[in-house]
RNA sequence: GCCGAAAUAGCUCAAUUGGUAGAGCAACUGACUUGUAAUCAGUAGGUUACGGGUUCGAUUCCUGUUUUCGGCACCA
């Protein structure tokens, strides 16, 4: 899909469509005030105050054609240069706009508005020469928009848009936003019967099928295989933990608001766990530690509650029950980088295993004026930061810096995707804690004698089953790999009573091979079970009748392929078994 | 949580200004015995998300709740 902001030109209409939009409204809603309208990756968009008023999308196609107006008269678009008084005066019933201007200083910034026929707006520009340029436009959706940003601030409406040069263009994106729509993994979670949700069990929580159960066992079992061979240790918590101990971790002060509420029992109190480290960490203080052991690598697969808000929820992307794919490393200080570089090393390998491609890497560091989020130790924040950077840097990997999203307790690294509805979410994650060992007082013996502290490195490479199990389906598409998909084969005889045995003997011998087949033995037409085959991105349907009984022959139809090879059952269940084992994308 | 929108059969969707809720697919029954994306006929399937109100009468209008969807905010 195409990126706006990427694209100059595009961005330069997209901003001029920004203006016309906001003409078009006024004209329609004349007490309309105006906040900012900027050009973004999918358009643009304009935040509005409506007072008490609220547009929805019933009125798009209205001033959608007061737009087209506009855009028909052909007036220039003006630009003029101000002064800061000057252009205090000007937008002096606006207290939008003496937001903004009160705010920009003259020595960097040159004030600017333009001009298009009766509407003028603050601007930096730049802009098309006419409005008669911004022609092929749509608006898209429309939704509330806090002031700033800011939830503690009044929301405005904003109305989402689209411009490109020419119709083709903007009819292929519409298109593109159309068949993002088939690849939502809510969609393909239905029609595929990975997962479902029901009221009586509660939003945010859904229920994983079979299907869904298969894909999520086959996850588990591959990155369990990895983690033990790079020495982590696997173990089982309880779900739940005393408020004492997210007292102790620190987490309580931080995120009790989106936790699920704590429950008396006799004289204990306890929470559903939002996140497993305070669990690990006490799995590590159980025993006494020498610095020889380290690095001790401590993974589950640990389901999670988060108490996330009921606007949040969304699928299985972002759910209020989550199974982390979770390990913590206790390292000592000075192995943080070797074990850091393991760690962007195993995130690496996997998404190459599944042909992940279009992700990014996001390094978040700390703001260091703000003393108050992140605790006070330049030397160990720099040092920790350095490193971070010194890996990424050696392995090759495309990263954002974002200052200020660090944790309070450690700088860390995420990886980012984008779904197909909504925003960038993150996947994999890997992040330095310097604080919880502290709380736990956690400690191993240095060859000095002298107890230290280890540092901890949480990390999860699938990030949660569920969002991983979103993103993946999104990203194939519900076009699985043989080793992940929940059916593998589908065997049609041609016909029941001649081929049912031959078929029933191919299923026993695939399976006895560990290969998930089933046969479909309704008594309906060849042709009627083929397009159910089709329908359920099975990858090799099986067709077995005379041909392939008199010669002990199996013929298989690869998913998206409308040919069939003929071949003996020995080189399929071969053919299937290095699939599997190579994990083929395809 | 906030701003909007929506909820009708297992699924996808209809139902004129308020007047007995329909179709296709799926399911079930029967016939057909089939070679690569839908064989034909029949049967059954609904407290129109849930509660309250207005009305002679509510899927339709008002209202509360729940859930879903598009954004915003949040995301250890």
């Amino acid at each position: 899909m195409k990126n706006i902001k990427e694209d100059e030109k595009l961005s330069i209409l997209n901003h001029s469509c920004a203006h016309l939009l906001a003409q078009a409204v006024k004209h329609l809603y004349p007490e309309a005030k105006f906040w900012v309208g900027p050009v973004v990756e999918e358009g643009f968009y304009y935040d509005i105050d409506l007072g008490d008023k609220s547009i929805t999308e019933e009125d798009l196609p209205l001033i959608e054609k007061e737009m087209k107006k506009i855009s028909k008269d052909g007036k220039r678009i003006v630009r003029h240069e101000l002064s800061k008084e000057e252009a205090l005066e000007m937008f002096k019933d606006d207290p939008y706009k003496i937001d903004l201007i009160s705010r920009m200083d003259e020595k960097d910034t040159v004030i600017s508005c333009y001009t298009q026929g009766d509407f003028t707006d603050l601007c930096r520009g730049p802009h098309v020469d006419t409005v008669k340029e911004i022609k092929h436009f749509k608006l898209l959706k429309t939704s509330g928009a806090y002031w700033k940003g800011d939830s503690n601030n009044k929301m405005l409406q904003r109305i989402y848009g689209i411009c490109f040069e020419n119709e083709e263009d903007l009819n292929e994106h519409l298109k593109l936003l159309e068949e993002a729509k088939e690849r939502d993994h809510r969609k393909i979670g239905k029609d595929l019967s990975i997962f479902m949700s029901n009221d009586l069990v509660g939003k945010g929580m859904p229920l994983w099928l079979p299907n869904g159960a298969l894909i999520r066992k086959q996850l588990e079992n591959y990155i369990y295989e990895k983690e033990q061979k790079l020495g982590y240790k696997h173990v089982y918590t309880p779900c739940v933990g005393t408020v004492d101990l997210y007292k102790t971790s620190g987490h309580w002060d931080h995120y009790k608001d989106n936790m699920f509420p704590s429950m008396k029992v006799e004289d204990e109190e306890f929470v559903l766990r939002p996140m497993n480290c305070p669990h690990h960490m006490l799995i590590y203080a159980n025993e006494l530690h020498s610095y020889r052991d380290l690095p001790i690598r401590i993974g589950e697969f640990a389901t999670d509650f988060r108490y996330e808000a009921s606007g949040a929820v969304k699928g299985i992307e972002r759910v209020r029950c989550m199974c982390q794919n979770d390990a913590h490393l206790f390292v000592r200080p000075d192995q943080i980088g070797d074990e850091f570089k393991k760690v962007v090393k195993l995130i690496l390998d996997t998404y190459n295993d599944f042909g992940i491609k279009n992700y990014k890497f996001r390094l978040s560091l700390r703001d260091p004026e703000d003393k108050e989020k992140y605790f006070n130790d330049d030397d160990m924040w720099n040092e920790a930061e350095n490193k971070l950077r010194e890996v990424l840097n050696e392995y090759g990997c495309e990263y954002t810096e974002a200052i200020g999203e660090a944790a309070f307790y450690g700088p860390k690294l995420d990886v980012e995707v984008k779904p197909a509805v909504g925003p960038e979410v993150t996947l994999s994650t890997c992040q330095l804690d310097f604080l919880l060992p502290k709380r736990f007082e956690l400690s191993y013996i240095d060859s000095d004698g002298a107890k230290k502290t280890p540092v901890v490195i949480h990390r999860a490479i699938f990030g949660t089953f569920d969002r991983f199990t979103a993103f993946y389906l999104e990203e194939t598409k519900g076009l699985l790999p043989l080793w992940l998909s929940p059916m593998q084969v589908n065997i049609i005889p041609v016909n029941n009573e001649y081929h049912l045995e031959y078929a029933d003997c191919i299923k026993k011998e695939l399976e006895s091979h560990n290969i998930r087949v089933s046969v479909d033995d309704r008594e309906e037409k060849l042709g009627y079970k083929m397009r159910e085959s089709v329908i359920k991105k099975t990858p090799y349907t099986l067709i077995l009748g005379d041909k392939e009984k008199d010669t002990n022959t199996i013929s298989y139809r690869l998913r998206g392929t409308e040919s069939t090879e003929n071949i003996t059952i020995e080189d399929f269940i071969n053919k299937l078994k290095k699939e599997i084992k190579d994990k083929t994308i395809f």
